[in-house]
DNA sequence: CAGGCATGTGAACACTGTAAACATAACCTC
DNA sequence: GAGGTTATGTTTACAGTGTTCACATGCCTG
């Protein structure tokens, strides 16, 4: 990759961050490089293709969050590692989080670049084979994995959603915890008898029942 | 409300429902209004102010699919009609379930209108009281409603937006078998035994475990 | 040294949201 | 009915957007 396109792309994680997607502009991208707009156009054909990088970039740094789960030594740990993963990157970097779920007509496309399809299809295929390793333990209950994980996966990115989009006014602690208890919950679901114990205490300490 | 703030309102509508929210100009509102785009501000404060408008449309035919299932007898017969005409409205209508959950900097605003925000409660409030009459006559089991509804709820969101951006390749039917079987598994985490053993046979049905 | 290539700039085009100045027609009061 | 006020539109204009074209510059190679 050559280097001022490498540059280019680094100026545009930093504007994207930033200032958010509405905020993003080839002349503001091109004033951060220190270059006029047109210059941009040699090395991206077009802010489309500048978008796509940036979520590229979110894909990877996505990575680095929940991947370092791997290294744990049962399927539970990384299962879970994972999860807090997931959360600390949603939680940390929303603006990264999100574009990586941009609608492509978002972005400025009709469709997603394949390898970047094809990423977001990796993010679906690495919580089936959580969920398959603990279903062969016997943690979870045998069931078609990725109907689980798409289940789980679908919940949490709700969960993370609606939060960021305020939905439900609380703080970032107050809602790690209320994700923590429902995610159990969800999962007690899905959990064999043996295992469902377990997760039991841990969404039902506080059982008082507000009145809403 | 005036009668030409009213026929820009329509003709914002089915412009927004065409072109989703990048292909919404003011100007191409204009014409098909039969105006010029300055007049547009005679009635409107902004644009922002008539897409905070649309997205009051989008909450009224929202409610117009889901409320319905008010009239049904039972809680339980309550709560499915609702996730049935939830699922509908999202299905047939993505472009207004979008707006409805997007960010008020999506929409060019800081905040979103406080009336609008209260909507977005009120359908949360919609699910805690389903929520809450089905563990009032023991199809659910006893616990926090308003954690249950959101789990539920954000569970549902999430299956929806990750169909819309095309993260699971199916078409709607089979789509619509997935969400119903997802929901029912996550469900009968939550139900009381009697009405679990209902629900197993609702996604045990084909549970042939694909290889993925 | 000449030529070609990579990389930049400036000007321009078609858009965007929006504001100011001006026109017109309806209506209300004297 | 005359005059003034108000509602509603148009024209023009400005700043900003993505993008393209014609041109300039500098470097590397033959």
């Amino acid at each position: 990759m050559p280097a001022q396109r490498e540059r280019i792309l680094a100026c545009a994680c930093e504007l994207y961050l930033e200032t958010g997607l509405p905020g993003f502009s080839m002349r503001k991208l091109a004033k951060n490089v220190g270059v006029t707009a047109p210059a941009l156009y040699r090395h991206y054909d077009g802010k489309e293709n500048v978008l796509a990088d940036v979520v590229r970039e979110a894909y990877q740094a996505y990575q680095g969050y929940v991947y370092r789960a791997l290294q744990a030594s049962t399927p539970i740990e990384r299962f879970f590692q994972a999860g807090e993963g997931y959360l600390d990157f949603a939680l940390e970097h929303p603006r990264w989080y999100k574009i990586m779920f941009s609608s492509p007509e978002r972005l400025g496309m009709k469709e997603l670049p394949d390898d970047i399809e094809a990423m977001g299809c990796g993010v679906h295929q690495f919580w089936i084979d959580r969920v398959r390793e603990c279903m062969q333990v016997g943690i979870l209950k045998e069931a078609d994995p990725l109907q689980t994980a798409l289940t789980m996966w679908a919940h949490a990115h709700g969960m993370i959603l609606l939060y960021h989009q305020g939905f439900f006014p609380m703080d970032r602690e107050e809602f790690q915890s209320l994700f923590e208890k429902s995610g159990a919950r969800m999962m007690s679901g899905f959990a064999t008898s043996s295992f469902a114990g377990q997760l039991e205490e841990l969404y039902m300490e506080d059982q008082t029942v507000p009145q809403v």
